[in-house]
DNA sequence: TCATCTTGTTTGCGTTTGCAAATATTTCAT
DNA sequence: ATGAAATATTTGCAAACGCAAACAAGATGA
């Protein structure tokens, strides 16, 4: 079977991450918040603080422009940044109260889209799908 | 169970997307080819010539952000822009054998992603992997 | 302890991006 | 045939991005 670029895993995986990513861009407008910001305050709200680095490794953002954003969001008091006594060359990232709130009046909308998206796949299917992609990205390593 | 975000859908398909993009980008680099360029020449490679609107379609990019790299692209002769008189608002995108040179040797790169990306499932789950994509992509409409 | 290496973050800068407006052409209704 | 609506592309502009260099602090080892 020859090469299909349009049934590629990358192109799959990129037309569907695109697309998700816009339609939810548009939810999050009249909240004043950008996709990147909303990713940020979903990882705090749910692993709660982390330095700069981690957080640009599990929001998959580079670290100039995270940095950068979440400059952007200490200014609007979503988050606090903290370089410790004990560690100063470490930024710890955490929400505040506002920010808090923020991520938790978001996460209707990110349930909606994440029940709408698998909504006519059995649970089973869904464990697979994420099992499938958790693997995809393992194997990403090898490239 | 509680919404966890780091194991829904859209995080996933984005983190696998952007990791791949990261490394399949750093492959193109020795051939002066963005990954936008690489979509559109491989997209043109696999179904022929299309309309800037078809081709903003399937590759995922915005019109005007894809307006600008086609321009580029035909600057570097890998594609020709022609405005056929009999309908002359569109305008169709073809390669140019420069570019169908280009898109040729960038296949093996391809190939070499997809094989690795899927290197440790069976066959069975890579049918499975893809359909459940395909099936991501089409709830988004219901968004 | 003081040079050096490593780790973590920020800044400078040119490029890419997306939105909105402008432009151009075709289609449709009258 | 003519003006209005629809379709397709391009351009202006400001924001976001990524790379590389700069910067800062901690760890290592002579």
């Amino acid at each position: 079977m020859p090469y299909r670029f349009t049934e590629s895993v990358p192109y799959l995986l990129n037309r569907a991450g695109v697309s998700v990513a816009e339609r939810f861009t548009r939810r999050l407008e009249e909240y004043e918040v950008s996709l990147p910001m909303y990713r940020v305050l979903a990882v705090l709200r749910q692993t709660g603080t982390h330095t700069l680095g981690e957080l640009s490794a599990m929001v998959s953002v580079e670290m100039s422009t995270l940095s950068r954003l979440i400059g952007a969001m200490a200014k609007r008091d979503l988050v606090t940044r903290d370089r410790p006594q004990d560690n100063a060359r470490i930024v710890l990232i955490d929400l505040t109260d506002g920010g808090r709130a923020m991520a938790d009046k978001l996460m209707p909308i990110a349930t909606h889209f994440e029940d709408t998206l698998v909504s006519n796949l059995d649970p089973a299917q869904v464990e697979t799908l994420k099992s499938l992609l958790r693997q995809v990205n393992q194997q990403v390593e090898k490239l």
